[in-house]
DNA sequence: CAGGATCCGGTCGGATACTG
DNA sequence: CAGTATCCGACCGGATCCTG
């Protein structure tokens, strides 16, 4: 079979998988935050990341910041002191990524207006099925 | 852009959920695939949209087509036919998204390798707590 | 201070049945 | 064909307790 630079229909599934992967994982709403404060903030401490994003349990965090790990978006540095203390800065890798998703993020923010018109419009048309405005009688 | 600081805290607020919300979007394992899909084959039906996507139930694609149209990403076209015939096809907002995205996803095609073998370092350093291995420094 | 373990409510999403 | 309504299991994520 002409098996040229062809490549296997499951290596081109497994990409897209993991292109959808990543995309999941920059739209979770703590995973984008982390990558900013970090990309801003440069290296910190877990309490200090908690505390700058705000409303994130310490759990998620964890978890957030596990991921971006395992991916070698973050390094995770453990200081053998007592208290502990852990700082998190991104890598290259990471720092590229949080440039890639700016992207996305100044399109929202350049298209803000239209989304949220478009939304009233379709609201305005959605009413009805609802307890209506009452204009009727 | 010569504006004042005429914008309320709430207002960058809100815009900053609006911007998490539509990372969060785009980030949906189907609004992507639907992107792609009508950006590259157009407008189409809702049968062939799904067949062509693949593993998505009819209850998902029609809430992400409904979470598109209200956003004006897409349009919605109900052909008053028997049997229906309903087509969906992008807005121009909905193309430019599309472009936006595409660039964390040439970052992920990019990147892929080194996500991989990031990964894989990392789980070859937590295989322990699975059936791993006993030796250890 | 960092984070593992657990409980638990809320939401997501698939399967199914029904409609116009 | 396109979509709504419903049931229900799976997973998400917060709160809490405990440890080194």
């Amino acid at each position: 079979m002409g098996a040229r630079q062809t490549k296997s229909p499951e290596a081109v599934a497994r990409k897209e998988a993991l292109v959808r992967e990543m995309l999941d994982r920059v739209g979770d709403k703590w995973t984008l935050l982390v990558i900013e404060e970090l990309g801003s903030g440069g290296e910190m401490r877990f309490t200090r990341l908690r505390d700058r994003i705000g409303g994130v349990s310490q759990k998620m965090l964890t978890k957030t910041l596990r991921e971006l790990e395992r991916d070698g978006l973050v390094i995770r540095t453990v200081h053998p002191v007592v208290p502990p203390r852990v700082e998190y800065r991104l890598t290259k890798l990471g720092e590229a990524l949080g440039e890639a998703v700016c992207g996305v993020w100044t399109w929202v923010e350049n298209h803000l207006q239209d989304v949220e018109q478009a939304r009233q419009v379709y609201d305005r048309k959605h009413v009805r099925e609802m307890g209506g405005p009452a204009g009727e009688g």
